[in-house]
DNA sequence: ACGGCGTTGTTCAAATTCGAACCTCTCTTG
DNA sequence: CAAGAGAGGTTCGAATTTGAACAACGCCGT
C-alpha cells in the first residue's frame, strides 16, 4: 500500500455530505422515537424485523445480522423489550442452543402507536425532502452499497 | 395529524436501504480506525475538523454544531483527545465562558498517520462502490438534505 | 462413536452517549 | 445601571454499545 488513492473533490464531497446528513437525519429520528413513543431506535428497529417475521420469530443471530449489530447489543436490547413485554424469546426446538425471539401483542400495540409519528419524522427528515428522482437515486446507490458489502464483505 | 401520511413502496425502499447502509458503513469504517489507528470515529472527526481551523482553533459550541453530536459528548471526547495531548483546550479571550479547542502537533501527526487506512476503507465501503453518477447523485441527495435540515430546523 | 472445529447466545468490563441540571457570564431592555 | 433572558460548557446519572471471553452445543470426517 506504498501510495495512497486519495479521495478528489467530488468524492470528498459526497462523503462528507453523507457523514453530515446521515448524523442529521439519525439524530433527529432518534429524538422523535425517545420523547413521543419511549423507544431508542435500535428498540424500534427490533420491533419491526419482528413483527414483519411473524409468529415464528427471528433466531437472534439471523436478527442481529439483519439490523447490522453487533450480537451482545442486541442480547441487550432484546432483554430490554422482553423486559417491558413487547417481546418474549423462547430457545429454539432444533438447535439446543438457539434462541428466538418474537413481538407479542403489547409489542404489535406499542409498535402501532409508534408507527405514525415514526413514519411523519422520517419524511420529515428525508423523504419530503428529496423530489422522486432524487429519491430513486439514493434507494440506487444505497441499494448498490448493501449489496457489495452483503457479499464481497 | 388525523391521518398518517404512510411511505409507499418506494419511499419505504429508499428508507430501508438507507438505514442498512449507513450501519454497514460506519461499522466498517469505525472498525478500521479503532483497529488500525486506535481512534474512535468521533475522535478522527474531531481531529479532522480541528485541523481544518487551524491555530485559531474552534469554540466548544462551533464544533459541536459542526459535528452534529451533543455538547456533552463534545467535552468528553475532547477531554480524551486532551489527555492524550492530541488536542488543546484554552479560553476564548473575548468571552469568558468560552473555551475553544485545536490540534496540537501531536494530533496533527496522528491524523496523518490515520487517514491514509481511513481514506481507503472509505473507498471500499462506499465510493469505489459507485460509479460516477451514483456518487455524484448521493452527494447530491445528501446535500439536499442538509441544506434543508440546517435551515428549516 | 470420537475428536476437533465452528456456531450460538450470554456475560463481562470498559468506554461512550445523551439530556437535564447547573453555574458562570453576556447581552438586551427598561 | 439593574434585572431578566439566554448562551456557553461542564458535570451528573442512567442507559447503551462494543469486542473479547465463555460455555454449551451441532456438524463432519474418520
Amino acid at each position: 500500500m506504498a501510495n495512497t488513492r486519495w479521495l478528489d473533490e467530488q468524492e470528498m464531497a459526497a462523503w462528507t455530505a453523507f457523514l453530515e446528513a446521515t448524523h442529521r437525519v439519525f439524530r433527529e429520528v432518534e429524538a422523535q422515537l425517545r420523547d413521543e413513543a419511549g423507544l431508542s431506535h435500535p428498540q424500534y428497529e427490533v420491533l419491526v424485523k419482528l413483527a414483519a417475521a411473524g409468529a415464528d420469530g427471528l433466531r437472534m443471530t439471523v436478527l442481529a445480522a439483519s439490523l447490522i449489530t453487533s450480537k451482545s447489543g442486541l442480547t441487550y436490547q432484546v432483554g430490554q423489550l422482553e423486559k417491558r413485554g413487547l417481546v418474549r424469546r423462547w430457545e429454539c426446538p432444533t438447535d439446543t442452543r438457539g434462541v428466538s425471539a418474537g413481538i407479542t401483542p403489547d409489542g404489535l400495540e406499542a409498535l402501532r402507536a409508534a408507527a405514525p409519528g415514526h413514519a411523519e419524522q422520517v419524511r420529515a427528515v428525508l423523504i419530503d425532502l428529496l423530489d422522486r428522482p432524487q429519491l430513486a437515486a439514493l434507494a440506487d446507490a444505497m441499494g448498490t452499497v448493501n449489496t457489495r458489502l452483503r457479499d464481497g464483505g
